[in-house]
DNA sequence: GTCTATAGCCCGATAGAC
DNA sequence: GTCTATCGGGCTATAGAC
């Protein structure tokens, strides 16, 4: 049965969200899933196998929520503003861009590059959109489109990393408005 | 003597910006600041007191470094800029922005408010510069100068979870030069 | 102030029965 | 596939000697 490698992963994918790999384990993953431990080493070698698979599925998650988003007939900047005021549980954080703090996940590549090719897979994607509107001429043309990507996902990131501080999502939502009023200044 | 307490204090400083709360045991705390077990018990009475110390003392150096960074006769947004693109360790990220990550800190007030009091207080830096160059004619003046301070920190911060995640400083750079074109663009 | 010893519990993993 | 038992070690803290 699939059942409890399935249940361990979505499992997996909660506790690295709330609490990073270094504050998650084994122990925790297999009370709150309801699998013994027997069975977690039965399908999976280790905690970083286990992690692997549960960074993989919420990175597949991440990036299948932008497509789909990114799948309508607006107009590119619009999108792209769109996914800025995406709604989210910001208290929460980003699932991906948090496990970045843990340097175990930063050591080893398995746990690092799902991380990395999520950021660039959806960077891609924002830099296709803002090279539309400069061709639209809603964006101004002298703008670099892939550097600027890399601005939008980092102010979504950076955001979290405030609201969380300051135990508010009012710094995230001004941080991203700032970043909105910016682009759409540049018409 | 205070040296005990002092090579503690800065010790967990660099543990914490290094892994986190969790990730910082005490012992790893007495290991590298080679002070033992007694002795960091008598001088602060829990990890979270050490810990606390460490982060008032980062907060402070965060804080005065910038407003030693800002005290310059140049153009205000050009500070602004400077702030931005000041020399970093990328890779190692932000010793503040770094514990946000932490459910442990976030939970704790006492561990949480340095972090907040240290954003506010660089955000209220850069949106009084912001103003200046409002003022100035260098910054368009239908901008919310409080909110788009909050995009300049978030931009920092968000930079070093792609940097991180890429393990390369180039997305830093990138994210970072992508909102100086936007606000220069500003004029 | 700093030392060593100890407490009680959790860590990540393995072994072998069922 | 899942169970229980066990391993060697680390966790945060306390106790009491020096």
């Amino acid at each position: 049965m699939n059942t409890a490698a399935n249940k361990l992963i979505e499992t997996t994918q909660e506790l690295l969200w709330e609490r990073g790999y270094v504050g998650t384990s084994p122990r925790a993953i297999q009370d709150r899933a309801g699998v013994g431990q027997g069975s977690m080493y039965h399908h999976f070698r280790s905690k970083a196998a286990l992690a692997q698979a549960a960074e993989e599925r919420s990175a597949a998650r991440s990036i299948e929520e932008v497509e789909r988003l990114f799948d309508t007939p607006q107009a590119p900047l619009r999108r792209v503003i769109a996914y800025l005021r995406l709604e989210r549980d910001i208290l929460k954080g980003c699932p991906i861009g948090r496990l970045t703090a843990d340097p175990e996940v930063i050591a080893d590549e398995a746990l690092r590059l799902p991380l990395r090719d999520t950021f660039e897979r959806i960077g891609a994607h924002v830099a296709a959109l803002l090279k539309e509107a400069q061709a639209a001429g809603t964006l101004a043309p002298g703008l670099d489109a892939d550097r600027l990507a890399r601005t939008v996902l980092a102010v979504r990131q950076g955001a979290y990393v405030l609201a969380r501080a300051a135990n508010s999502s009012a710094p995230y939502v001004d941080a991203v408005e700032g970043l909105i009023a910016l682009l759409d200044g540049q018409a």
